[in-house]
DNA sequence: GCTTGACATTCGAGCGGCTCTAACGTTTAG
DNA sequence: CTAAACGTTAGAGCCGCTCGAATGTCAAGC
């Protein structure tokens, strides 16, 4: 699997992937004769680990030293820091869960003044310009 | 309300809000004898509002625009792209949402794992069938 | 063959949004 | 009166991308 496709299924830029790979978060992979990289199964594991991990707000580091270790199987190897990191960072998304589904609430306000003193009678045309497949 | 007991209730740090200030997303506030700013409650909603389309990760000059129409009460002068821009921020919200309870399962498995003492089980082995969307 | 277009490569610069430091002034509790 | 805790400024630094330029590779169509 090439660079565009891995980017694609996780949600991620070429871009982003080759930063990963020059700061020592992603091991770089297997090369075709063209110099394209080629990804593994396993590579993309990695990555799809990796970008949970940041969405964690973990930094880059301590996101590439915990997938290490896992990854090898040494969980036991990791340090406490590091399993406190995870621990408090799990508990900080569940907070910015609940804080999400309030300010969800507040912007709907917000959203519902506009449309009430907004555009007379010409609905807000919501795909505009903006075409994002989800493809739920 | 000074400039540290606003940053407390709203969760940010006195850095932050001049920061926001310098880039003229909030109104210079009031200033008692000794220069200390010096906050109303009309520029905390303000700077509550802000920090709430922040956390839709609209930009910041885009969210600056937007709290001054509405605050002015001109909600009918706000641009359609910025309406746009709202309302496609807060369906990623709701993805992202979804996205986080995912991402809780996966990194409750790898604390699970890690609490094990290393327990080699294979990383991140839990079925996307995460599919419904529940109310928020 | 040639051309066009989508995709890949490298390197390096640029950027958004803070975050922190330094050097300093003010307020308040003991 | 002193020490801490808070405030002020200007400016540098940082993280995590993001983008651009110059170039290479490959498939499809004329």
């Amino acid at each position: 699997m090439r660079i565009g496709a891995l980017a694609e299924q996780l949600g991620t830029t070429p871009h982003a992937i080759r930063f990963y790979e020059r700061r020592g978060l992603l091991p770089a992979p297997a090369r075709s004769d063209n110099r394209y990289r080629e990804y593994s199964e396993a590579d993309a594991e990695r990555l799809r680990l990796l970008i949970g991990l940041r969405q964690l707000d973990i930094p880059l580091e301590q996101a590439a030293e915990l997938a290490t270790m896992c990854a090898a199987g040494r969980c036991d190897e990791v340090s406490d820091e590091l399993r406190g990191l995870l621990t408090t960072k799990r508990v900080e998304l569940a907070r910015r869960v609940d804080e999400m589904r309030f300010l969800d609430r507040r912007m709907a306000h917000l959203a519902g003044q506009l449309e009430a003193g907004g555009t007379p009678r010409t609905l807000i045309n919501l795909r505009k310009e903006e075409e994002h497949a989800p493809a739920m």
